[in-house]
DNA sequence: TCTTACATAGTAATCTTTATAAATAGTGTA
DNA sequence: TACACTATTTATAAAGATTACTATGTAAGA
């Protein structure tokens, strides 16, 4: 399942001429098997154990590779890291305030935006980003016992 | 007209507890009058003839300081800085790839999704974040003069 | 006016990300 | 399989944005 996934995205990476290294792999790895959002420190410091000599700006590299093939959407929130996102299919993601948390949620592709954006400003629209916040059920349960 | 939001704001400062001082005061008035959507360098660059000594710190303190108090709305693209909204009525928001240009459009606010997200993920929604990208139309016809 | 806590300035420090250059290692071809 | 070409990695420096810190200054209420 996961595999099937990763082969894809593979063969996605070949056709688009760039090579497999075992570092590539293993984050792209990292990226389908984890479903954590993970930022670019995450996957450096998930990976050390296996390559204890990969620079972080190799975790960076791919990362770039892999969202120039489309693969991977990068996420950026107020002042931390920006996150990663391995794409799979179409989805939102709503995100904890308090805790960072990313959570997938789906919901119908808000074409109508883009056209009523396009019309308003004249832009010629590509996409767009939309992430719902607030706090998780964790988070709830926690606030709640500690007052 | 930009004067009415301005003591609107300076009220719910001192509602807040939030004393006024004349950096604080210009920031202010430059998030008002200014409808550029700045970075806090822009802010800092643009106050330093009337204030030489100001620090950038200043201006990132006071920018926290209004967006704790929900006069302000800091907005994160990818790499480059902050922005910065002085939030006045409900619209979004259409970004240029090519130029970084944001514009203003209104489109009617999406409560629908929200209580999807809610439903779907047990998160207690607070609010959500869309943003569409694009071309200008500045940059549309450079694009198509260049080529 | 006096007092006190908050704000500012100035600077150092931190954090994330990118740039650079030399060494290494994929991949197609002979 | 060996070779050559070039992408990739490593290691480190550097850049850029934001925050931390501390002494000094100042707003605002008594």
């Amino acid at each position: 399942m996961g595999s099937e996934m990763l082969d894809h995205a593979v063969q996605s990476l070949r056709e688009h001429g760039v090579r497999m290294t075992p570092q590539r792999q293993a984050i792209l790895e990292y990226l389908v098997t984890e479903h954590s959002h993970p930022t670019a420190d995450d996957i450096y410091k998930a990976l050390a154990a296996r390559f204890p000599n990969m620079s972080v700006a190799t975790v960076y590299n791919n990362l770039r590779v892999f969202k120039d093939v489309g693969l991977v959407q990068e996420m950026n929130y107020g002042d931390a890291s920006s996150r990663f996102d391995f794409v799979t299919s179409k989805h939102y993601h709503i995100i904890c305030d308090t805790c960072g948390k990313v959570v997938d949620f789906n919901y119908p592709v808000l074409d109508e935006i883009e056209a009523v954006a396009a019309q308003l400003t004249g832009f010629k629209v590509d996409r767009h980003r939309l992430e719902v916040y607030g706090t998780c059920p964790t988070c709830q349960a926690d606030q709640s016992h500690t007052h």
